[in-house]
RNA sequence: GCGAAAGUGGCGGAACUGGCAGACGCGCUGGACUUAGGAUCCAGUGGGGAGACCCAUGGGGGUUCGAGUCCCCCCUUUCGCACCA
């Protein structure tokens, strides 16, 4: 940039040199002192932070130094979410080994990190490619399995034909890939689930300890979970057994004028056998089977009828049972009832293979059955002895009913699955199971672990678990019998990985346990949490299950390790999110390189508040170097302000002066700690600098002005040092002061001096400004009205009209209402 | 289709519980200092009107002394889920 501006290469350098050599962000032993757990969701070593990233740890930092200011025992830590799918790819391509890549990109992107001035723990560091990490993956993955939490099961799962791996439901994002957005494919395969859906009630109770999570988060977190509340009632078909459906709609069951089962269910294949047009359902069944493979966009609804019937509990009737490839195996039972007059799908079906729609909910308008159906709810008719109750009643005593005679019950249904975390890659944790031909599947011995990765490995990225073909990984002892055994081969998802790295954090280097139960419950929970909202199903519904798992087993103490979210928006080029292959990615190291960190940082802040998509452009950083030059030129020509002798300072000015520094702090301070929005702060000390300009030349010629000035730069070097901090450490050194000013005390802001002693009340005229009163602060209505109403304007206004009302806010404003 | 969030100058965005709409910054215009300036400083900058004033927060209603803010209807955009029985 230009000679005019400050040098913040050497300020950098030479800051960043002094917080590492005197662990200036580390945490205090002290557990006497209230603790703030500040929180940014690691990144994946890609290679390079981005602006995202650079936002990101911004935000966290000026949240971290501020608390640490104000004298809490500030846990601020970093890591990496070091395992995963592109450093394998990358060993593939370039011919190294994914371990290699990775911690070269942790040496790159840590680098980065310090050059811009991050308040990091980095005693603290942790990588979860450690085998000493990992292990304890392995750790609660054996406990799961151990308390039936971890099974496995073969069946249709879906696989990443790009990645060459399986992805669990929520990684299937609009049917593609979350990584690499690729259509996914259904395979059978069997692999390991954890049961998340054990605890889907609980999740969903629990949002409402999620005090400080945005709206939307807990919404999209609930359609995941997707509770609904029905009940199952059996159908005895004639020759098969009672097939369970399930249904919300238990009221509308006396319309039901046919069943529906998916053809992947598992009384399929039984009901077609021996049917004479056995052959033709098989080729439905395939076909189907096909279709799901391809998982192609909504299929035109299709059914086959069995010529076989069911008969309805309530009416005694046979109805028939289709296999319908509308139907689900996933959710509910996999089998449905059909009541084609309220249900749209159904009504679908029905019109295309011509069978009956009976309308049993009486609607408040009439409605044509043979054009739609009726789907919201009413009064029950023809229902025998439900006939009319209305809808809700009908359900209640309906399920009730069906319990009575044990064919049926209230019943709650989730669409949430249960989470696949097995994936055939390399680089992931091992899962450290053993397949042993006496025992069965039999869990490696707690002492035995980690179950570490071994180090040659044939990368190939062709679809099998490149462990499998490593003999001496894969031949073992069987921890049962003792007996020859063979490992697992697949990896875990490194969604659990992450689940729980917050919980490493305050123990390290623990290695007796996961973490130590005293620093967990010194420091949890974490006070606030800050990322990116891509993560708002995937990583923040997992850490949440795996936190009630850890609570079950005495680890953690809170139901919810992280009460406060707070979901940053995308840094963005052209209006969209920076990326490679758009090719509109601006390079954070060239903007530290131009301008400096805390030019960057300040204008990363500035431009947008948190939760905002923020476009990038390269005049506002100019605008913040701006700013900091500007201060920077205030601070060189007040240092000698700094050895005079202290004054109390009188004049008219420097309390003006002070009044608005009052409340700067006020405001600044406000707005970081309880909104969280750091735009405004930037903004009101920016109006502070030019306030300060503007008034400096006549406080200075007050007695004790030069004091005044001397207070408000103090003030603005400390209200600035989490936004640029490694100017403000310099500032703070060049006018006298020991450093660090990063853990110097946040300045309080004096009530008394902040209160404006004249008010500025606006006059209106039934809602219209027409004028200013100024008179005393806490001025009764009766001398502003009189004031007021001297005023020509408002004189005018009023002229010849009647007064009706006067409506008064103290200091703010009077309406005067007229006819 | 269902669910959620958001619509304010040329741009990013301010406006705490309803109380001067447009803070702050960018950009732009004019000026100063300069051999020069894409540096710095000063002034101006929603629209209309000579002016008193009038009009403006996606559109339309409503509540209120007073609405960007609260209520109802509509439009647009973004995001999430998507045959969930």
């Amino acid at each position: 940039m230009s000679e005019a501006g400050y040098d913040f290469k050497r300020i950098e350098e030479k800051w960043q040199k002094y917080w590492a050599e005197n662990r200036a962000f580390e945490t205090s032993e002290d557990r006497t002192r209230p603790k703030y757990y500040c929180l940014e969701m690691f990144p994946y070593p890609s290679g390079r932070i981005h602006m995202g990233h650079v936002r990101n740890y911004s935000i966290g930092d000026v949240v971290a130094r501020l608390k640490r200011m104000k004298g809490f025992n500030v846990l601020h830590p970093m890591g990496w979410d070091a395992l995963g799918m592109p450093a394998e790819n990358a060993a593939i391509k370039h011919g190294t080994h994914p371990e290699t890549w990775t911690r070269d990109n942790i040496s790159h992107m840590r680098e980065q990190l310090k050059k811009m001035g991050l308040a990091y723990a980095w005693d603290r560091e942790l990588a979860t490619c450690d085998p000493e990490y990992y292990r304890w993956n392995q750790y609660f993955f054996i406990r799961m399995f151990d308390r039936g939490l971890a099974y496995r099961k073969g069946g249709l799962v879906n696989w990443c034909p790009k990645c060459a791996t399986v992805l669990a439901n929520e990684q299937v994002v609009g049917g593609g890939c979350w990584r690499c957005e690729t259509p996914v494919e259904q395979r059978v395969m069997e692999q390991w689930f954890l049961k998340i859906t054990a605890y889907a009630e609980q999740l969903l109770q629990d949002e409402k300890l999620l005090t400080n999570w945005p709206e939307h988060v807990l919404t999209m977190q609930e359609n995941w979970i997707g509770r609904s509340e029905g009940a199952r009632v059996a159908f005895a078909i004639d020759g098969v057994g009672d097939v369970t459906i399930f249904t919300t709609r238990l009221d509308t069951i006396y319309g039901a004028t046919f069943v529906a089962l998916s053809p992947e269910h598992p009384f399929a294949q039984g009901l077609i056998e021996g049917s004479p047009t056995e052959a033709e359902a098989r080729q439905f069944i395939a076909q189907c089977a096909a279709e799901r493979m391809a998982r192609g966009e909504p299929a035109e609804k299709r059914g086959l009828d069995t010529g076989r019937k069911a008969l309805n509990p309530y009416t005694g009737e046979m109805v028939p049972v289709f296999l319908a490839n509308f139907v689900l195996m996933e959710y509910g039972t996999g089998a449905i009832m059909a009541v084609p007059a309220h249900d749209e799908r159904d009504h679908e079906f029905a019109l295309k293979y011509g069978l009956p729609i009976r309308q049993v909910i009486q609607g408040p308008a009439p409605n044509d059955y043979a054009k739609s159906a009726y789907t919201g709810e009413g009064v029950v008719i023809a229902s025998g002895p439900f006939t009319g109750l209305p809808s809700d009643q009908a359900r209640t005593r309906m399920a009730a009913h069906a319990k009575e005679r044990e064919f049926g019950e209230a019943a709650v249904t989730y669409k949430l699955r249960d989470w696949g975390i097995s994936r055939q890659r390399y680089w992931g944790t091992p899962i450290p199971m053993i397949h042993c031909d006496r025992c069965g599947v039999v869990p490696e011995r707690i002492e035995n672990l980690p179950v570490r990765l071994p180090h040659g490995v044939a990368l190939t990225g062709s679809g099998d678990s490149p462990l499998a073909h490593v003999p001496e990984f894969v031949n073992t002892r069987c921890p049962g019998c003792g007996g020859p055994g063979r490992r697992e081969t697949d990896t875990m998802d490194t969604f659990v990985d992450s689940a729980w790295y917050f919980l490493r954090y305050v123990s390290p280097r623990f290695d007796t346990a996961p973490f130590d139960a005293a620093d967990v419950r010194y420091w949890l929970p974490v006070d606030i949490y800050i990322g990116g909202i891509e993560h708002a199903i995937l990583h923040l519904i997992y850490l949440r299950f795996i936190t009630k798992f850890l609570r079950e087993e005495g680890l953690v103490h809170v139901a919810e390790p992280i009460p406060k979210l707070v979901t940053q928006g995308m840094v963005t080029l052209g209006g969209s999110a920076m990326s490679k292959s758009k090719g509109n990615v601006v390079d954070p190291d060239a903007m530290v390189e131009k301008y400096g960190a805390d030019a960057l940082r300040v204008f990363i802040l500035f431009a947008a508040p948190p939760e905002k998509d923020l476009e990038w452009t390269e005049h506002g950083i100019e605008g913040s170097y701006r700013f900091l030059n500007r201060i920077n030129s205030i601070v060189q020509s007040t240092v000698p302000l700094f050895r005079a002798a202290s004054e109390v300072p009188s004049g008219p000015a420097a309390r003006e002066l002070l009044r608005k520094l009052h409340q700067t702090i006020r405001r600044v301070t406000h707005d970081i700690e309880v909104r969280l929005h750091l735009n405004t702060p930037v903004a009101s000390m920016m109006e502070f600098l030019n306030a300060f300009d503007a008034a400096a030349p006549s406080v200075r010629a007050e007695a004790g002005g030069e004091a005044a000035l001397r207070e408000c730069v103090e003030k603005l070097i400390l209200l600035l040092s989490p936004f640029a901090p490694h100017l403000a450490e310099e500032w703070w050194e060049m006018t006298g002061h020991q450093p660090p000013i990063a853990t110097a005390a946040w300045p309080s802001f004096d009530e008394d001096l902040a209160r404006e002693d004249q008010a500025d009340v606006i006059v209106q005229v039934n809602g219209k400004v027409r004028g200013h009163a100024s008179c005393p602060f806490g001025a009764p209505e009766a001398e502003v009205s009189k004031l007021a109403e001297a005023d020509p304007k408002v004189a005018s206004a009023i002229a010849g009209k009647t007064i009706v009302k006067r409506v008064y806010v103290p200091n703010r404003l009077l309406n005067i209402v007229v006819r």
